[in-house]
DNA sequence: CGCCGGAATATTGTTGACAATCGCCAATGG
DNA sequence: CCATTGGCGATTGTCAACAATATTCCGGCG
C-alpha cells in the first residue's frame, strides 16, 4: 500500500536544483537569445549563494544553453542559421542511429511506448491543438531514442533536443507545415521502427529531420533577407 | 613579421586549467577505473582551492570521465561491456555522419589534412611502432570529423573519443589485429572521403568502428570468462 | 562472535569575503 | 577633434570557513 506511507524524500543538491531551475527558465523562451545573465542577479532571484549558482551555470554552458563570457557575464545562446543546420543534421544522425537500434532490438515495452507516443500525436493532430502537437512530436522522437536502449545516445540526444527546444521557443517559427504533413512524416518513421525494419527506420528518421532542418534554414534565410 | 612581436598571453581561468589537468591525468591511464578521488587531495596536489577544483570535477562529470558520489567522493568512470558497445556504436554513428559530410562538402584544406593523416598512419604502420600507430589512428579519425565542418558534431565526437581513450589506456588491450588490418580498414574510409563518395564514406566509417567495437566486446567477454 | 546503534571522522556542499578582470566614461595630450 | 590613458564601478574568479552527509569505528548486548 503505497498510499499508507509518506512519500520518499528526493535528494538533490542545491547546485543541481539551481541548474535545473536555470535550464527551465532559459528553455521556456522567456529570455531572449544573447541576453546577458549576471550571477549576482540570478543568485538573488533563485535564492542561492552566487558560488552555488556558478556550478549550475557551468553545467548549462557544457550543455550549450549559455555561453560564458569571462569576467563579464553569461549569455543565453544565440542560434544562427549554421547552428540550426548543425542541430538538425546532428539530431538526424543521432535519431537515425536510434531508430535503427530500436527497430533491431527494441523490446516489447519500449515498442509499446513508441506506439503510444505515435497514437498520442495522431490524437493531438486531430484536435489541431498546436501546443499539444508540438509536445507529442517531441515525445514521439524521444520514445524512439529511448527504445534504442543506448544510454549515451539518449544523453547526447537530450543535449541536442534542449537546443532544438531553445530555438523553437525563441524563434517565432512553426516547424511543421500542417497536420497532414506532421502525420505523414512521423508515420513512416514509427511504422518502420515498429515493424522492425532497421534500414527503413534509419533512413526515414534521417529524412524527416533533414528535411525539417532544411525548411528551417530556408525560413531563417527568408527572415534575414527582409 | 610575427617574430617581431611578443607572444600573446594565453588567458585561461584556474577552473579550466584544473579541469584540463584532471582530464589529462585521468585519460593517461595512471589511475584505475573505479578509483575514488577526493577533492581535498586533488586540490592539494594541483595547488588550487577545493572549490575551484570542484568546478573542474563537475566539468569532467559532464564529460563522463568521472562520476560524482554525493558527500562521498568522485570516481574514475568504469567502462563495462555495455559501455564499450555504446561508445563504439555512438562513435560509429557520429563518424559515419562526419565522413558523409566530409565527402560531400569538405573543402580542400580539410581534405588535405585527411590525406596527410592517412599518410602518417601508413608511415607509422610501416615502422611498426604501436604507440605511434595508435596516435595516428586517432588523428586520422579526428581529421575526418574536423573535415565535416560541423562544430557540434566535432564537440560531441570529442566526448566519445575521450572515453574511448580512457578505455584503451586502462584496459590493457590492443585494439587492432595487425598492421595490415589497420591499413585496410582505414584505407577504405580515407579513400571514400577523399574521392567525395558520401555513401561509401558513411558506410565504411560505420563498418570500421562497428567491427572494432564488436571485437572489443568479444575480448571483454573472453576476459570475463576466465 | 555477530549485530546494532551511536559517535567520530572524513569528506562534500554551501556560503560569504577578498582578489582579479573588463567595460565604460572622463580627462588629457597631440 | 581624435586617440590614448587612467580611474571607477560592476561584475566574475578564487579562496577559506562553516554546514551537511555518508562511512567507518567502537562499544555494548544477545
Amino acid at each position: 500500500m503505497k498510499s499508507m506511507q509518506p512519500k520518499p524524500v528526493v535528494r538533490q543538491s542545491i547546485e543541481n536544483r539551481a541548474a535545473d531551475s536555470l535550464r527551465e527558465f532559459i528553455l521556456s523562451g522567456r529570455v531572449r537569445p544573447g541576453t546577458r545573465l549576471t550571477e549576482i542577479a540570478l543568485a538573488d532571484q533563485i535564492g542561492v549563494a552566487r558560488a552555488t549558482l556558478r556550478t549550475g551555470l557551468h553545467r548549462l554552458a557544457g550543455e550549450g544553453i549559455v555561453v560564458q563570457i569571462p569576467y563579464t557575464g553569461w549569455q543565453v545562446t544565440e542560434l544562427t542559421e549554421t547552428d540550426v543546420w548543425e542541430l538538425w543534421t546532428l539530431r538526424a544522425g543521432l535519431e537515425s542511429l536510434a531508430a535503427r537500434l530500436a527497430a533491431q532490438s527494441g523490446d516489447a515495452p519500449s515498442r509499446a511506448a513508441v506506439a503510444r507516443a505515435y497514437e498520442a500525436l495522431l490524437a493531438a493532430c486531430a484536435k489541431e491543438r498546436l501546443k499539444q502537437v508540438n509536445a507529442c512530436d517531441f515525445a514521439l522522437h524521444r520514445s524512439i531514442v529511448e527504445a534504442a536502449g543506448h544510454a549515451r545516445l539518449a544523453g547526447q540526444y537530450r543535449l541536442v533536443e534542449q537546443q532544438v527546444r531553445l530555438f523553437i521557443a525563441t524563434s517565432n517559427t512553426c516547424v511543421a507545415e500542417g497536420m497532414d504533413d506532421i502525420v505523414a512524416q512521423h508515420r513512416a518513421v514509427a511504422e518502420a521502427v515498429l515493424s522492425g525494419d532497421a534500414e527503413a527506420a534509419a533512413r526515414q528518421a534521417w529524412h524527416h529531420n533533414e528535411s525539417e532542418g532544411m525548411r528551417l534554414v530556408a525560413w531563417l534565410r527568408r527572415k534575414a533577407g527582409h
